[in-house]
DNA sequence: ACAGGATAATCTA
DNA sequence: TAGATTATCCTGT
């Protein structure tokens, strides 16, 4: 199956392959210690082992038995690639605007000013939409520049996505308008439109240490992780890594700001504002994106 | 307080 | 005395 016809299955609306995904991760990562088998994760979700060897074929390109390899603490070491690095592009340029030509999604990134950032907002429209994805339903926002912040629902969880992302910016206007923002859930999740001559346009709202550390993270290749310290290096404050942290955790456009290939020095995922699992998840299917 | 981490101090076999 | 646990400090919201 090709990716656009794999892609066009799992975007539909029910989205259970995720809803699998995430219970074997969830499982796996609850007891990694016992070496759960394939037969012992299909018994506990209550589904045959042919059924998720479908499910993971389809959704990642991997099998299973690959498919838990890739979320282990093991290949996130490997993502970090300790041998010969690449690190950062030093390309990436520190400031406001200048719109760069980025990895795999193809993107181009302007920092909105620090006065609509200080300002909360204010004076700015956002549209706003609920799409599904391969990461669970996924809430776009846009601006007239742009993609401004992008967030995952789930449907139990402390938080709504919703108001979590309005509350960054408590004084913009917003507006539904999933027409409005249905092509770009579209682009963002489909590898077969990441192309450069339709590039997607992105805007940062953040303080200005935050765009920084965003900037820093675009250029991390797809299927590559670094660590918050070297993020910290990178961006010439060698000792504030905790703080980089912090700002990685406000990042507003999970997944396009790909703040799930940050990880700890020692390779643990640490932390992911929108659930560890779907972190693993996203590692993990970008693994069956290389592969393919 | 923190989604981190380097370094120093202190404990343990 | 090496090697493994704590203590402390740093940084921006």
């Amino acid at each position: 199956m090709t990716i656009a016809a794999r892609l066009q299955t799992e975007i539909t609306p029910q989205g259970t392959d995720y809803d699998t995904v995430r219970g074997v991760i969830e499982l796996i990562s609850n007891d990694y210690r016992s070496q759960p088998t394939l037969e012992t994760i299909a018994a506990e979700l209550g589904q045959s082992p042919t059924q998720l060897q479908k499910v993971f074929t389809r959704w990642a390109g991997l099998s299973p038995k690959a498919f838990l390899q890739a979320v282990t603490l093991d290949h996130a070491k490997r993502l970090l690639g300790h041998e010969g690095l690449p690190l950062l592009d030093a390309s990436f340029e520190v400031g406001y605007s200048g719109p760069g030509r980025l990895h795999d999604l193809f993107v181009t990134h302007e920092a909105m000013s620090p006065g609509v950032w200080k300002a909360k907002g204010e004076g700015l429209t956002i549209r706003y939409g609920y799409h599904p994805s391969p990461f669970g339903t996924a809430l776009v926002m846009i601006t007239d520049r742009g993609l401004a912040g992008l967030a995952f629902d789930d449907p139990g969880e402390r938080r709504d996505a919703f108001e979590d992302m309005a509350s960054r910016w408590p004084r913009a206007t917003y507006v539904e308008d999933a027409a409005a923002t249905a092509p770009y859930a579209t682009r963002i999740f489909d590898p077969a439109r990441w192309t450069a001559d339709a590039p997607l346009n992105v805007v940062l709202i953040g303080s200005d240490f935050q765009i920084r550390v965003w900037q820093a993270l675009m250029t991390i290749p797809l299927a590559k992780a670094v660590t918050y310290s070297d993020i910290a290096r990178d961006i010439g404050q060698p000792t504030a890594s905790r703080a980089v942290g912090a700002a990685v955790g406000r990042n507003p456009i999970s997944f396009v700001v790909p703040c799930h290939r940050a990880l700890g020095k020692s390779g643990d995922l640490t932390g992911y504002h929108w659930g560890l699992t779907r972190k693993r998840a996203m590692l993990g299917w970008e693994t069956g994106q290389t592969a393919a």
